[in-house]
DNA sequence: GCCAACGTTGGC
DNA sequence: GCCAACGTTGGC
């Protein structure tokens, strides 16, 4: 991992998508994200940026796994899918609306680090996103804390 | 452009 | 199930 190496922390409901899942197919489309802060980020994500797979809505929530991306700038297909429950009928084929990156598996951690821990270890840094309020499901994080996430997560 | 009503996320 | 913290929609 090089000092270039950027971070990103994406959530999924284990019910939903889990490390798991994604362990068994090996790759993934982050396909169906409806929010355009997230999409914004997804968007700037490049290949061989490193991210975080964040389990929500499940007990505990935490990190529990590490993804690469190694594709970016895919048309999200569920948007024109009509059975799907990402369907976008104002997106038009000549110019969609969503898009997304492709994920590979990394690895899943032995442990996972907690929402509670996360909180602890970084209370008042405006470095990570993660908090309280914050539904956003894809965010950036900072060099800094993504060394110290991977070392408690490591050691 | 304002804002009320409504929908969603996700921790608790 | 509750609800805070948003985001979206649509009338005006």
């Amino acid at each position: 991992m090089t000092e270039e190496t950027r971070f990103w922390l994406m959530k999924s409901e284990p019910n939903v998508y889990s490390i798991d899942d994604l362990k068994n197919e090996g790759t993934t489309l982050w396909d169906g994200i409806r929010n355009y802060q997230a999409r914004n980020f997804m968007r700037k994500m490049k290949i061989g940026d490193q991210v975080f797979f964040y389990h929500s809505n499940c007990k505990p929530p935490g990190i529990t796994g590490l993804m690469e991306v190694i594709e970016t700038n895919l048309i999200d297909p569920t948007q024109f899918d009509k059975k799907s429950n990402y369907f976008d009928s104002k997106s038009k084929k000549e110019s969609p609306r969503w898009d997304c990156a492709k994920l590979k598996y990394i690895k899943k951690f032995n442990k996972l680090l907690s929402l509670n821990e996360i909180n602890e270890s970084f209370k008042g840094s405006e470095l990570i996103l993660i908090r309280k309020g914050n539904r956003l499901s894809i965010m950036p994080i900072h060099l800094n804390i993504a060394m110290q996430i991977i070392q408690s997560l490591e050691n």
